[in-house]
DNA sequence: CTAGGGTTAG
């Protein structure tokens, strides 16, 4: 059995086990962890409910396998049950047992309550146990306490081994304290553990993580060994700052030998995502596909996204279309797909669908449906969405939902319920959801309102050079040419110059980046023929061109 | 037949 298990063979393993005619704890035991070291959590906690029926008494061994069973399906009532047997067989004694046991508890519970206690009715401590409990913190976004406990490891002389260093300085990446992770990385080099590939696949992480690029390089060049994740870690980590460089590196992984994997892939095609690079997500695709990789679900989801934010929204939708199986994210994905690209009623009709599906909607899904139907003009069935979430799913709006639901009326010209709804926000709205209120009085010229809504941005965050661009706009728009003048002044002061709005195109592996007014690039004057032409088509069609942002050109005297 | 660590997606 042992040996069938060691190559996967879970299916042979079994044979071998049914055939046996006396089956001993050992024989039992050996095939329920047999299951939870493949991942088949609900078939080794079915085994164990035999092997408790056949009344064969498990021993330690079994007790820490069925928690980590438990711990897989995430099934506190199981785990709970099998606690209560542990207790009545005078299991407390094993460090092994009790260890699963907080480990179960750790993931399983709402909170760390449960954990904590078995972890403070140890009579012995070890290092595992220590670990154990910063893990469970820290997996579940705690890293503080997560923190807090490892300093205590330090304070008491526990064992220090390289697995609780890997997690402390996770803690400190999901905290985004550098001072912290500057200590414990020194902590490492003292203790010897600058040759753990764990460890120093963590420290890397956590550089990538604080956007500290000179250090998180460093790091990977002086790794004396790199394996596989030390490649994905540093991908991923570029792939949030910079995503050509995260390309390149994926091109130099290659070259020196390392196969990619379904993290490297989907690392890369929200890279191309990024980058709005078609060409080269199709390439992607390609690689993904000959590997076999099409059915994962990270790798696919990400192939969703990349395909919409490409601008090729048929292909996004084949790939939705093919998976086998879809989360919550794929169906999210689909429908922010349709939302950008003015789809709204696609994005609606996806969002019956999944909930048809079974698949229970959050925060972020009703997010997606919300600006798709924002920037639709579907303002009713947005509103509808927007009270279906409290009332049947049971989701609080966060502030971020409220700038959707400001945004989707502010749009459609209804300002003043708009600004009804803020007032009547049980929670104190931010400056997102203020800006979502000053965008539609700049589009509806409403300088009163716009004023006041600019004023409360600023309050929550002082020189907000994006709130002052719109007033001055509005100030413009309103002919108000000395407090335009005043906007301007304070704008120019500030220093904090608002990055441009870039747009850019790839074209026969050429990409083509410019920002408004451009004037720049050999293409300038056939771009500004099209132009010309588009507005005498919205002439044609009775749209009437919206001016104000020629401001700036007149400015310039042009 | 035993436990704890490092990389993916909206």
């Amino acid at each position: 059995m042992k040996s069938y298990l060691d190559q996967g063979l879970v299916k042979d393993a079994r044979l071998v086990f049914d055939e046996m005619p006396h089956r001993d704890v050992v024989a039992w035991t050996a095939m329920v962890e047999g299951y939870t070291s493949c991942n088949h959590h609900t078939q080794s906690w079915v085994l164990f409910s035999e092997m408790v029926k056949n009344e064969v008494t498990p021993n330690a061994f079994t007790f820490t396998s069925v928690f980590k069973a438990c711990k897989g399906m995430k099934s506190l009532s199981c785990g709970a049950l099998v606690h209560g047997l542990a207790i009545k067989l005078g299991m407390e004694g094993s460090i092994y047992v009790e260890n699963a046991v907080m480990d179960m508890y750790a993931t399983c519970c709402a909170t760390m309550d449960d954990a904590c206690q078995v972890f403070r009715d140890l009579c012995v401590k070890n290092a595992v146990s220590w670990t154990t409990l910063i893990t469970g913190f820290t997996h579940r976004g705690d890293g503080y306490m997560g923190l807090r406990v490892f300093q205590q490891m330090l304070q008491e002389d526990a064992e220090l081994n390289p697995f609780s260093f890997s997690i402390a300085v996770r803690a400190c990446a999901s905290i985004g304290s550098r001072t912290s992770g500057r200590q414990i990385q020194a902590a490492v080099i003292k203790c010897g553990f600058e040759s753990n590939l764990a460890v120093m696949n963590s420290i890397l992480d956590m550089y990538c993580r604080f956007t500290c690029l000179p250090e998180a390089n460093q790091c990977f060049l002086e790794m004396s060994e790199k394996n596989l994740i030390t490649w994905n870690t540093l991908i991923a980590g570029y792939q949030r700052i910079d995503s050509s460089e995260c390309l390149y590196l994926f091109s130099q992984m290659e070259s020196q030998g390392f196969s990619p994997n379904c993290f490297t892939f989907s690392s890369v095609a929200a890279g191309c995502a990024d980058l709005a690079v078609l060409a080269c997500g199709q390439q992607v695709h390609g690689g993904i596909f000959r590997r076999g990789f099409n059915q994962n679900l990270e790798v696919t989801n990400a192939l969703i996204d990349m395909y919409a934010k490409c601008g090729n929204i048929a292909d996004s939708r084949k790939v939705f279309d093919e998976m086998c199986d879809k989360n919550l994210v794929s169906w999210t994905s689909m429908m922010i797909g349709y939302g950008s690209h003015g789809f709204g009623k696609e994005a609606v009709e996806l969002f019956d669908e999944m909930v048809t599906s079974g698949i229970r909607p959050d925060q972020i899904v009703f997010m997606a449906v919300l600006s798709a139907c924002s920037h639709a003009g579907l303002v009713e069935e947005g509103l509808r969405y927007f009270h279906t979430m409290t009332s049947d799913y049971n989701v609080t709006p966060d502030q971020e939902i409220y700038g959707c639901v400001v945004d989707l009326l502010g749009r459609s010209g209804r300002v003043a319920e708009a600004y009804g709804l803020i007032q009547n926000m049980p929670i104190k709205p931010n400056e997102s959801v203020w800006g979502a209120l000053l965008g539609a009085c700049k589009a509806h010229k409403l300088p009163h309102l716009g004023k006041l809504a600019a004023t409360e941005i600023l309050d929550l965050k002082p020189n907000t050079v994006e709130a002052y661009v719109l007033l001055s706009i509005i100030y413009a728009a309103d002919g108000k040419w000395r407090e335009y003048a005043k906007t301007m002044n304070l704008i120019r002061g500030m220093g904090n110059k608002k990055e441009a709005g870039r747009s850019w195109i790839e074209v026969r592996n050429q990409v083509y980046s410019f920002v408004v007014g451009d004037k720049i690039g050999s293409h300038t004057k056939r771009v500004y023929a099209i132009l010309e032409l588009l507005i005498q088509h919205m002439k044609e069609t009775e749209f009437e061109p919206n001016l104000d942002c020629l401001i700036h050109d007149l400015q310039d005297g042009t």
